[in-house]
DNA sequence: CACGTCTTCAACCAATTGGTTAAATACAAA
DNA sequence: TTTGTATTTAACCAATTGGTTGAAGACGTG
């Protein structure tokens, strides 16, 4: 299931840090180190937050000495864009057909159509 | 702050239920039950999903007797959009002129430039 | 009014979450 | 080998979350 992920992309984004961390490494990469120093929770806090945007597929991680750079993973972006363009293409599909269908109203109203349940 | 807004609707659509249910109004207005009667969890429960996507302002809700159909508003999606949009053209950019680096480092490689501390 | 239907509110519960402190691990340098 | 720095793990805590059941509101109909 790709529906799970989706929920994880979502969930780590719903957070303001983590929002700001990916912010920040969308600038460049950076250490857990680096990306705690702004804010005022400790660093074992900001790795927590690292791990679950890792979890998502949000960012990547490699390794110089004890250091554990992390690097934006972009593409997983693409999975949450296509979600939203989607339903929010057919909901503006279906608000042009009522449009219509209202235009179709105001020119021809109440000929004596079906009665009820005409709108699915 | 827009900021929490955010935060809100990211959290909104991390659950899968939620997402489902906006899924299902973008193809048109539902009333709690009829959203409730394809999952197995009570009406109380869709209740507070949809609550929640109230509150994300991502559903409005009209009155029609007993029932309350809710109606999906599709604008709060571009508030997402727009912030994945902007980090994802940021890290794209970052990676074209590191490329461009690399392409130039290929050409003319290490013609005693400065040592350290180049790239910020 | 009494009744049935649609919906929400209240209280509760188990699981998750974001934070903490303290201890352990990984590695470079002295 | 000891020391120092960067990071993670473990155990814990309070708050939030997604679910439940049961009662209450809101509203048309008999």
């Amino acid at each position: 299931m790709t529906d799970d992920r989706l929920s994880q992309v979502f969930s780590a984004l719903a957070d303001p840090t983590r929002r700001d961390i990916v912010a920040r490494l969308a600038a460049g990469d950076a250490t857990v180190n680096e990306l705690a120093e702004p804010y005022d929770v400790t660093v074992q806090a900001v790795s927590k937050h690292i791990r679950v945007l890792e979890d998502a597929g949000l960012v990547s991680r490699s390794r110089d000495a004890q250091r554990r750079p992390c690097h934006l993973e972009a593409e997983v972006f693409d999975l949450m864009t296509k979600w939203i363009e989607r339903y929010r293409r057919e909901a503006e599909d279906r608000f042009r057909r009522l449009d219509a269908v209202l235009e179709q109203m105001d020119e021809q109203p109440m000929t004596g159509g079906p009665a009820k349940g005409a709108a699915s």
